[in-house]
DNA sequence: TGCTACCGAATGAACATTCAATTAGAAGAT
DNA sequence: ATCTTCTAATTGAATGTTCATTCGGTAGCA
C-alpha cells in the first residue's frame, strides 16, 4: 500500500486529520489514541495498522502538514515574475494558509517546541528543501537580504508571521488584503537589504 | 503562607522551577506528578499543597515565568532616556533572558500555545499590563510606530525575537552583542513609522 | 489459500489525586 | 526556660482511572 503524503487511502488520512484537530484541543499527550480512533471513525487497532506508535504518528503528521504547508505557499507561484513579487505571495500564502487551517498552525507551533523536533532534527517536508528554503537562499545570494545568516531568516518570517496569525485567530480580528500585504511589507522592510540596489 | 510570586516558600519554588525544566524536556502532559515531586525533592502530595491540581500548577508556572520574563526586560531601563533606546533595552533584555533562560522560554511557547492559554485568557503577569503594554501604546500613539493594530505589535515582536532565540539555541550559536543589536533593529525597521519625524 | 485491511475487547502499566498519619513550628501559659 | 496546644506543612502508600499497545480473529480479495 502507498504510504505517501498523496495518498488516497482514506483511513489513514481520516487518522491524520482528526489527530490535528485533537492535538490543537487538547494538545499532544492529552489526546488518547481512543479517541483519534474514535474521531476517525476507525478500530484502536487501525490505527497501528498505520503508525507504529503514537510517537511516529506525530512525526507523520508533522510531515503531512509541512507538506502541506509548503505546497499551500508555492500555489501560484511563476519563476518569470520579480523576485520581490514572488517573495510576497509565499509570504501572503504562508499567512493565508494558517488563518484557513488553524489546527495546522497550532500543531505546527507546539511540535516545534516539543521533544519531538529534537528528537526526530532530520523530518522534514521535501518541498521545503528542494524549493522553499532554496528560493530563501537565492534571495540571499542574490544580495535582496541583509546579511544576516540565512538560517535565521526563515525562523524570524515565520515567527512574524505565525504571531499575526495567532493574534488574528484568537481576536477574532479580520484582516483586510491590504492588512496583510501591509504586514508583509513589515517582513520585507525587515529584511531587505538597504546598502545596495540589487 | 505566602503564596506570591516574591516568595521564600522554598518547597513550592522547588516545585515551580523542576516543573518549569521537565515540561521542556517532555512536555506538559509526558511529565507525571510523581517526577516533578521527585526532582523538587518532595513528596506527591506536597504539590497538592501548594496547587489545587496539574492544571493550576501549570497556570501559576506560567504566571511566574511570565513574571520573571517582565521584570528582565525593564531591567536597567531609565525613563529620561530617548524612546527607541529604551526600545532597544527591552528588546536586548527580553532576547538574553531567553536564551539563558531555554526552558522558560519553551515553556511559554508551549503554554500559549495550549488549551490552557485559552482557558485561562485572564491570568497574566502585572508587569506586563502596568509597564510593557504601556510602553509599547505609548510609542504608537506618540508615532514612532507604524499605524498598526497596537495588539498585533508585541505578538510580531515576541515572534522575530522568539524565532531568533529559537534558532540560536538548537543550532548552538552564538551571537555577538553586534549581532544582537542587528537583530533588534530588524525589529526597529520593521515597525517604525516611515511617514512622519516623531 | 494466502494476504492485507480492519476490528475491538483485553492487558498491564502509568498516572493524578486522596487521605490518614506524622512532624515542625509558633504562640501562649506557667 | 519548659510544657501545652493548635495549626500548617509534609509524607507516601493506596485508589481508581485512563491510557497505549497487543492480539486473536473476521472479512474481502486475488
Amino acid at each position: 500500500m502507498n504510504i505517501q503524503l498523496e495518498d488516497f487511502c482514506s483511513k489513514r488520512t481520516a487518522i491524520l486529520t482528526s489527530t490535528l484537530e485533537l492535538v490543537k484541543e487538547h494538545g499532544f499527550h492529552g489526546t488518547p489514541m481512543s479517541q483519534i480512533a474514535k474521531t476517525a471513525n476507525v478500530a484502536a487497532g487501525t490505527i497501528y495498522h498505520y503508525f507504529d506508535s503514537k510517537e511516529t504518528l506525530m512525526v507523520e503528521l508533522y510531515m503531512y502538514t509541512k507538506h502541506r504547508l509548503g505546497k499551500a505557499m508555492l500555489a501560484g507561484d511563476d519563476e518569470s515574475r520579480p523576485y520581490k513579487e514572488r517573495f510576497f505571495q509565499y509570504m501572503t500564502n504562508q499567512y493565508n494558509f494558517y488563518i484557513e487551517n488553524e489546527s495546522s498552525l497550532f500543531f505546527l507551533e507546539q511540535y516545534i517546541n516539543s521533544p519531538f523536533a529534537k528528537n526526530y532534527p532530520e523530518k522534514d517536508s521535501d518541498i521545503f528543501k528542494t524549493d522553499i528554503i532554496p528560493f530563501f537562499d537565492f534571495g540571499l545570494e542574490n544580495g535582496y537580504f541583509k546579511k544576516i545568516d540565512p538560517r535565521l531568516m526563515w525562523p524570524i518570517i515565520r515567527g512574524t508571521l505565525v504571531a499575526a496569525a495567532h493574534f488574528r485567530i484568537s481576536q477574532h480580528v479580520m484582516y483586510s488584503e491590504e492588512d496583510i500585504s501591509q504586514l508583509v511589507k513589515m517582513i520585507w522592510d525587515a529584511i531587505k537589504n538597504n546598502n545596495t540596489t540589487p
